[in-house]
DNA sequence: GAAAACAACTTGACTAGTCAACCAAATCGG
DNA sequence: CCGATTTGGTTGACTAGTCAAGTTGTTTTC
């Protein structure tokens, strides 16, 4: 990019600085790319979220439940199982969860055969649930396609390998 | 749980699919690319507000304002004008800033001058937030280096320029 | 076979982000 | 120069994520 020898070039269309507005050249490459990667994220999560509301009036942590719930078959799956799909600490799902019950999307019930562990409350989706996730399954694949857009296959490995090596750096740093 | 007659191979350690305990392969690379990126940002975003947290008791967001009113000098800046600066609505930062406030961060005034824009509101930094700002200026440049972590700048070059590829998609898909 | 440790949640109190509605000051058009 | 629109900002009502503390049921341990 810039050879920047000249202090305060004007950011160039398109980049992290100009998004920021920030007439300042990044101290350093790292400092730009971790920049661009939460800005990035937050321009692809608001899409998706944008999608998501419009189309079945869920948030994408409503849908990412539902999904995981149809994945566990008619039996469900326990409050706690569900959080660790979704990486979320526990008090979160409780209440996600309690949101998509009063949309009757999900249903609780706490076990309460014999032999079953009672502390566990069982979640299960509701076919309510189930018509709403097939409605949403194409325009969401569709979605997804868009998303990553005009990247090709290599470029999207690439990324993947980039992104999976700053992330494990940051899991124990 | 399910007999699975597929192969499926099992997830390697540290890829996407390990991480949200998914058994299925993805259906495509982007959507891989995808969930690889929400999923290095919340661990990201999880690194950054835990150091900011233990260093200055402050989340990110309000340092973030603290830094663009440091770089805004004296005079401080209007209060939507920090928004702009945030990529952020501006609700949002109105309730920031009452925090800031609150922690005797930042310091607000409207405007009364004569010839002023008497809607507009000052916000600029106080003695104290210059102070705990210079105190995180260091750790933070050098945990932002550690984040970046073993990508060297080639690695860090390519990153930047697929993730601003991606989100010049998103901003207008 | 009870006391202690642990596991599965739930609740409360924050920070934060979103949308919609609102108020007051400024500006625009005729 | 007066009414209509726009701009700057705040408020209310949600969803969501975080931590700390509680409750109830299960497992250890001596």
């Amino acid at each position: 990019m810039s050879p920047k020898p000249t202090p305060e070039s004007p950011p160039e269309p398109n980049s992290v600085r100009a998004a920021i507005r920030q007439s300042k050249p990044f101290a350093s490459r790292g400092q730009e790319a971790l920049l661009a990667l939460l800005l990035t994220t937050d321009r692809v999560r608001a899409r998706i979220a944008e999608r998501l509301a419009a189309l079945g009036d869920v948030t994408p942590q409503q849908y990412n439940v539902l999904r995981i719930l149809r994945g566990a078959g008619a039996d469900g799956l326990p409050t706690l199982d569900i959080a660790v799909r979704m990486l979320e600490r526990t008090p979160g799902i409780t209440r996600l969860i309690d949101r998509l019950e009063k949309k009757a999307l999900v249903h609780r019930e706490r076990a309460t055969q014999p032999g079953a562990d009672r502390r566990q409350v069982w979640c299960r989706i509701t076919g309510a649930g189930l018509d709403l996730l097939e409605r949403l399954d194409e325009p969401v694949r569709e979605a997804d396609q868009a998303a990553a857009g005009d990247l090709n296959e290599a470029e999207l490995t690439t990324l993947i390998t980039l992104l999976n090596r700053l992330r494990a750096t940051a899991e124990q740093g």
